[in-house]
DNA sequence: ACTTTATTTAGATGATTATCTAAATATCTA
DNA sequence: TAGATATTTAGATAATCATCTAAATAAAGT
């Protein structure tokens, strides 16, 4: 969960997310969105990876970045038990 | 958004919104919580405060904080909006 | 094999951040 | 007003982070 919340807590990470929302993407169409180094992109794609908020299969010579939604969607959830009733078990839903 | 992300990116921060769900509390109760000094807890809670995550009033001695659900639905609608259908409009709800 | 294209890795640097101790401010009570 | 309690502000430091350029790796085409 860290990780994730790290990852999000930069403007370009969490922009990236959101071209990526539209449609997968290789590195070099994402880094074109951008004004900073094709290095730098390749560090910010390295940390949405680590963090398993995105995904990559190589295709040729490219390769292709995509959203894992199920990193995103648990962390929707971090939020929405932040607006169960007050009190409430935060993991046990037994 | 981002004083949001950036505020929620560290996890004493993420853990003093999870005590304030419980109840609401002073300053001295939430460092009591926490190894780290008062002074580096005071720290924490201007930025969570100043992301308007939470909200203080002072009450005699003390200072109660509480959290602020707005802000929090806020981002939590921004987590939704990375879930809608492929290529939808981010902003424009007409 | 060599060249081009796409991307990452390495190493360096300046900025931001989390933390500390010491000092300041604010409130209450005697 | 003096002393006690609660919290913040100031200033310093060590660690983390975003960014850069240069070099390395990988795949494809000639």
């Amino acid at each position: 969960m860290n990780d994730t919340f790290k990852a999000l807590s930069d403007p370009t990470r969490r922009q990236i997310i959101q071209l990526l929302k539209e449609r997968d993407l290789s590195a070099g169409e994402i880094a074109e969105h951008f004004s900073i180094s094709k290095p730098s992109i390749s560090h910010h794609l390295s940390i949405l990876k680590n963090a398993r908020l995105i995904e990559d299969v190589r295709q040729g010579q490219s390769i292709i970045y995509s959203l894992n939604m199920t990193v995103i969607q648990e962390t929707l959830g971090w939020f929405l038990g932040m607006m169960g009733t007050k009190g409430e078990d935060t993991h046990d839903k037994s």
